[in-house]
DNA sequence: TAGACTAGAGAACGTTCATTCTCAGCGCCA
DNA sequence: TGGCGCTGAGAATGAACGTTCTCTAGTCTA
């Protein structure tokens, strides 16, 4: 096994992981254990538990972002094919809401690379919104409506939180095509 | 000092601390320290850690809780003042989210307890909501945003999240009326 | 084939932290 | 007054865990 293969199995480990257990929880002994890659090798690869949490968040949104934007792309970027992708992902089996508001929750002080992942993730989620989406400000407001589903459907584990934000949604942007056609 | 003054005393300390930091960066000297309450006491007070962390939740519930009604009250319940209580409170020295998000992000497999109040928040604040906006479907969409706004507010660090929740919300709202109105 | 380098397995180290234990002091009741 | 029980201070315990070290064995090169 070359350091390459080694950093993308720690990789997909520490994913399943952190994702399932919370950082916190999950002990550089696990992530060695489930990925099959030797704590020498582990250290080599990521120097401290750190680089690992930042790698590991950085990687997830690369992956989350090109989910969502393939599924809406397929979907004629339909603003409101969000709220679908949304509905199928609350609806995984694994499904623990997002990595990286989780994160900002289990780090009181975070590591700058951990709290820089965790900005980068939210202003790129925001900017592929305002893509989609003429108006910046409606844009914005269902960005809101996106985490506050996510949250909700954590915390109370039903998918249907997304149903009720693309509601919202279908209004927010109705709305924003009457104000543009009266004008 | 008796048993409910030290009581109320860890309970104002952990909240303090717990909500500032994170739980998990808490150690339970660092509540005795600041609380001024011998560890013995502590001790009996909560028998374990996770019992203080509970009561600090149930605690924080009926007070957050409290002064949102009683802000929101005071302008007649309107259902737009809550994010204007919302503002005030992203823009508060110390703010740092939603606790009981926080904590959801802290425990990847919660304490019973722990779990319980955070889904009794979550339930108690919807109520309120239902019961301040006539169409339930709507008080969910506006649950919603409240629950992202905050979300986005913490991490960005902008209370201006506040404000793109109200704007949305004003135009939920207006749309309601109308579709009653059409009726 | 001898020697030098490397990897893996797992022990070891040092720290943190929840929880418990020890001990000395002090009030309270007979 | 003399013991009894409770208290606070803080040491002790035991576990978890991030990180480093050791040792053994294999592999490649001259």
């Amino acid at each position: 096994m070359d350091s390459t293969e080694a950093t993308v199995r720690l990789l997909e480990a520490a994913e399943d992981l952190f994702y399932a257990h919370g950082v916190q929880a999950v002990g550089m002994d696990a992530v060695r254990e489930r990925s099959g890659v030797s704590l020498k090798r582990l250290y080599q690869c990521f120097p401290a538990k750190n680089d690992l949490v930042e790698a590991y968040l950085l990687r997830r949104d690369e992956r989350w972002r090109g989910s969502l934007r393939d599924f809406v792309h397929a979907r004629g970027d339909d603003p409101l094919a969000v709220f679908a992708w949304l509905k199928d992902w609350f609806a995984e089996p694994g499904f623990r809401g997002c990595a990286f508001i989780n994160s900002f929750g289990e780090f009181g002080e975070p590591a700058p690379g951990i709290a820089a992942a965790i900005r980068k993730h939210k202003d790129e989620v925001r900017a592929y919104l305002r893509g989609l989406v003429p108006a910046e400000g409606v844009a914005d407001q269902l960005f809101a409506l996106v985490e506050g589903a996510t949250v909700l459907a954590a915390i109370t584990g039903d998918s249907g939180e997304a149903d009720t934000a693309r509601e919202a949604a279908k209004v927010l942007l109705a709305a924003q095509t009457e104000s543009v056609t009266q004008k």
